[in-house]
RNA sequence: GGAUGGGUUCCCGAGUUGGCCAAAGGGGGCGGACUGUAAAUCCGCUGCGUCACCGCUUCGUAGGUUCGAAUCCUACCCCAUCCA
């Protein structure tokens, strides 16, 4: 953790740090400076491995906004090779090998992601690059030879990830273990072909920044100067849990994978406790206004929580997607009566069972008939308002008020079935 | 390679004189009440199913004994600790 006593001389570290973007600094004083004397280039590097990023990759994209916008140049960096080998940060095991042609659609649509949040344009545009350009290239016993020699095994054993896996006799395979080396080799490409001097990353990633920051040291610097690196924090929730996961699964920043009013929903979700920081990290909004708003105390913060709830979409979906969200919203769980902004699912026929409805992937309320049964008898679900207990009740055309009944699972779940032919 | 202890349901962890074990208890999760779509608290559920008292699958793996096994036998795999 990183002492705020001393303010930064850098508008750039005064902002991270006031909203609690920082974790830790390779070194404080060089990067305040840095950043103090005039713009820098900075980046982030993110494996395609799943089809979407998440709100916990969020946390990066913020700082690399937050830079951005006082003036250093963000470089994004699509780990296609990196993906390849598979990071063993934070893993207990061997995560299975992805084919080339899933890393490469997910790379599709995770690109699409950078540009709500990141300029493209002007004297900070950000950029986009992919690693595979330089890594798939490589010759075997020339990176060993130029690159290896850098390298101890007893440093690299000595690092939180590869320790962790050791210590825990769990199998860490050699290719997991050149993971390090090629990282820190981005690093080196960055430095030396377009003058990146900060690598920014989650705190899992420490060690594999800073070998990038030695690499780049011990390879010889240029005009260009020390490289460093700077880690946030691992966001968790009051109560401990890691940021940005529910009972679903992780909280997407795809809109085909989570629609922006269920994304809505998850801030409007957060507890109390964690308002005032997630403003800071996940929204634009000044500290002032933040702490202002935050004064508020007991049934007055869900307005607060709105705000937060409304920005956050704002920024990952736009703001005419966020305001039909808060409406939504509004609708849905006050008095109001105009479901048409909330999620959807389509049934063929009107003649479909309670518990296969809620068991539907579609719908995927609960994971078994079982419980579905168990949790319907139990009265967690309403249709059009009115509690249903019979598991194996039917819909009924005469329900579907304008092809559409409304459907509670639970204080949280809302859902339209709307009746028709396609999907 | 040798010795001893151990592998149980999402996690931790009971259960090994064979049946009353789908398997105690805790955690987590979900649902209900309360409430502010928060927290705390209380109550309920927490293997699956064509589902109340029925069936199926599950206690490291594969076989075996038995009317019947998480519990007994055999082989194998893995883990912990100690010895070489």
């Amino acid at each position: 953790m990183t002492e705020p006593l001393d303010p930064y001389a850098s508008a750039a570290l005064r902002e991270l740090a006031t909203r609690g973007f920082i974790e830790q600094l390779s070194d404080a004083a060089a990067i305040d400076a840095a950043l103090a004397t005039g713009p820098i280039t900075f980046y982030i590097g993110y494996d395609p491995t799943a089809a979407s990023l998440h709100v916990g990759n969020l946390v990066c994209i913020m700082a690399m906004r937050r830079l951005q916008r006082l003036g250093h140049r963000p470089i994004v960096v699509m780990g296609s090779g990196t993906a390849r080998i598979g990071d063993p940060s934070g893993k207990s095991e061997l995560r299975k090998m992805l084919d080339p042609d899933a890393i490469a659609s997910n790379v599709a649509r995770i690109g699409q992601v950078f540009g709500r949040f990141l300029e493209l344009d002007g004297d900070a545009a950000a950029i986009v690059v992919d690693n595979f350009d330089w890594l798939s290239g490589l010759g075997y016993i020339g990176f060993l030879r130029e690159i290896g020699v850098h390298f101890t095994v007893n440093r690299m054993i000595a690092t939180k990830t590869y320790r962790d896996r050791l210590d825990a006799e769990a199998p860490l395979s050699f290719i997991e273990f050149n993971y390090q080396l090629l990282q820190a080799y981005d690093f080196l490409r960055l430095y030396r072909e377009r003058g990146c001097t900060l690598q920014l990353g989650g705190s899992d990633q420490w060690g594999n920044m800073i070998a990038g920051v030695e690499l780049i040291r011990r390879t010889g610097l240029d005009a260009a100067g020390p490289a460093h690196c700077l880690t946030f924090p691992l966001l968790t929730t009051t109560d401990g849990k890691k940021m940005g996961k529910t009972e679903k699964g992780a909280v997407w920043l795809d809109a085909a994978m989570c629609p922006p009013f269920d994304y809505y929903q998850f801030w409007i979700g957060c507890d109390d406790g964690d308002v005032r920081k997630l403003l800071a990290i996940y929204t634009d909004l000044e500290m002032d206004e933040i702490d202002a708003r935050c004064q508020v105390q007991g049934a007055a913060l869900r307005e607060v929580k709105a705000l937060l709830a409304f920005e956050a979409t704002k920024l990952c979906h736009g703001e005419e997607a966020a305001r039909a969200a808060a409406s939504a919203a509004v609708q849905a769980f006050g008095a109001g009566d105009d479901w048409s902004a909330v999620p959807q699912v389509t049934v063929a026929t009107p003649n479909v069972r309670l518990v296969d409805l809620l068991v539907d992937p579609a719908v995927a309320a609960f994971p078994s008939k079982r419980q579905a049964r168990e949790r319907i008898s139990g009265g967690a679900v309403k249709l059009d308002g009115e509690p249903c207990r019979e598991p194996d009740r039917e819909l009924r055309a005469e329900q579907f008020t304008d092809q559409c009944v409304r459907l509670q699972v639970g204080k949280k779940l809302r859902l339209r079935v709307v009746l028709g032919g396609s999907p």
